[in-house]
DNA sequence: TATGAATGAGAGTTCATTCAT
DNA sequence: TATGAATGAACTCTCATTCAT
């Protein structure tokens, strides 16, 4: 009879879900919160007993975002592989993950130039980001223990390989690659790992 | 009903150099035609007579944006020189452009992430960055024909330097890479260029 | 989203009210929605959940109008009478509602010329006049079965008793008439009505 | 060389001509000064120089408009007749004139509808209004001297003939009669007109 | 917890009118 | 006389947010 402590999570999660599906439809900007509250099925006081405003809606979800993001990505690097056939495997995950979220890119985007203008999303996205730079920094810096990476600088080669994420992405997004992303994705990662590799193999 | 070409292109340009200010200010979706009417020093009316909407007064700003940094490349482009050279180029010229029209790169990332949404939109980016590609593609062919370059598709390759060059650029509005970002930079653009020079020389 | 049926008809209503004492004063065109929304007693927001529109209010303002004069006219009628006798009560009747109603009647006036304009204000227009003809027409065919009218066309000369009926109207909110309105309207409707009677009475 | 003395009431002419083609088309209200003037092929200026405000167009819009319906009418009578024909024609007339002027009955309707507001239109239009019913006062005055006629009231009696005009247009405009208007028209003027004429022929 | 009617500041846009040329 | 760029008050409508129930 009495009420599961957290049925708080439980609305949140659902809110959220129900922001994703509305933002990805109209981004950010034009969605309203009444859409938001449609897709919920719940009343506009439910929607702000949760969450205190639009922004903080949307600092919620992005939040979401970029935990699932780096989850999945730290999960997929546990595969413990070569540097190797590393590369190649993650310019599948890559198309795998954009395929995945690609409605949610924009919004992402959005939150991007927004980070522009605001010091405090400007510091959380760069969190975010600075998260993956590290994790490639690791692999990196691994594989040139292990010999199997020339010995580059690991940080500002995982910069490099960062930004080219986020560029294939952006590309993407906006339709200036298809329709052989695929082929595409390999070749940029190719471009950039294969110099990476020991002088030995010039693919 | 056109109004008179002298004063009329003047006007559009002091309307747009206000919305330049605005914009980077404020971000499109929080800058009002109040604020932009205030800064151009010029009535509402006056705004309405050359813009017909928010929309279209942000479609013509883009578009100058977009005209000016084509522009800016292709004349880049005519210094001409070796393949080699070009590279260690281009990687300041980002740089350089990057500074100069830092507070204005929000608002296109705004823009890339409308369209993900309109069709139309992203029609008008994907040309923009086609443009990019073609006129890097073009100098990797010529640089192919000259030995200088090895024997990539010039197309794939001219992508993957685009979606670095935008990677790199959306790193630096949102702070993920400063302070040493020169540096950064010259070490992307490496990575990616060394992997085109011809075999014999891995830097 | 539908607001409770209790609160919701009496706040329509109470918009209604405002609108009409609003539009009686300054006319649909000079009646702002602010000036509505300050009449009602209500904000901004309230009038928008209720109507969706200025167009919707006014639809909204003139249906009800309409419901109204209909709705008299057909308890009117009720009072089952001979035709002779009707003949002068509707007289009354018509001089009763004007005086009722007529500060709406310019209100009206508009939405007919609307109805030049607008085939679907056109087609609900036509729909409210044909129903006083279609009730004139039963009153006539009755009068005709019990030999109280001559063996006219009912329909036609229901319309000719409508178009007087409004012609009447149109000449008093127009000040073409008064001061003796009673008396002049009185006398065209016996000029119409005096041509049904049987020919036996010329009055 | 010396410029006509009156190219002022040729522009006057040339602006009326253009508005009574916009005003048919869209209404006053939802006519622009600019619609005119493109239609007059002037320049704003210029329209403001021959007409000091949108009120002052339209009212000498309406003013030539009510001096011609008022001449054509004139000029009608002069065509002398019997009574008895005299009403057959006029309903032919009617028919007539208000095929010709079709367009501009709404905008007749739309100004009105502002005399209800406005007393100095009010006045204007009462005068107007005045004029016709003087018009049919006199021609009924003649019939009843020359026995053609009842000894009716001729000033009521030609208030009523005047209303029932005004309706049957209304009820023409709000197409609340045709295709058959004509008959309709006939059945109506001579339900009216056949109760004027002597006891001894009820038609 | 949950509802949804109500709020109201403020947005983009219109358009009659003016005036330097 | 004539032009048309410029004005700006005023309009309709939006939507994040609140609060009595």
């Amino acid at each position: 009879m009495a009420p599961r402590a957290d049925v708080s999570e439980e609305r949140r999660g659902q809110i959220l879900d129900a922001a994703a599906s509305v933002f990805a439809r109209l981004g950010v900007r034009e969605s309203r919160m009444d859409d938001i509250v449609a897709e919920a099925d719940l009343s506009k006081g439910a929607l702000y007993w949760y969450f205190k405003s639009k922004d903080d809606l949307v600092a919620a979800f992005i939040e979401r975002l970029f935990a699932r993001g780096i989850e999945n990505f730290r999960a997929f690097l546990k595969t413990e592989q070569s540097f190797r056939s590393g590369l190649t495997a993650i310019a599948h995950y890559m198309v795998a993950d954009l395929r995945e979220i690609a409605p949610m890119r924009s919004v992402v985007l959005e939150y991007y130039a927004l980070a522009a203008r605001d010091a405090r999303v400007r510091e959380r996205v760069r969190e975010y980001i600075e998260t993956f730079i590290e994790l490639f920094a690791t692999m990196i810096t691994h594989a040139i223990e292990r010999g199997e990476c020339r010995p580059v600088d690991p940080r500002k080669t995982a910069i490099a390989i960062e930004a080219m994420y986020e560029g294939l992405t952006l590309l993407w997004i906006v339709g200036a690659s298809p329709p052989d992303s695929d082929e595409i994705i390999a070749h940029a990662t190719h471009l950039v790992f294969d110099s990476l590799l020991p002088a030995t193999i010039p693919s």
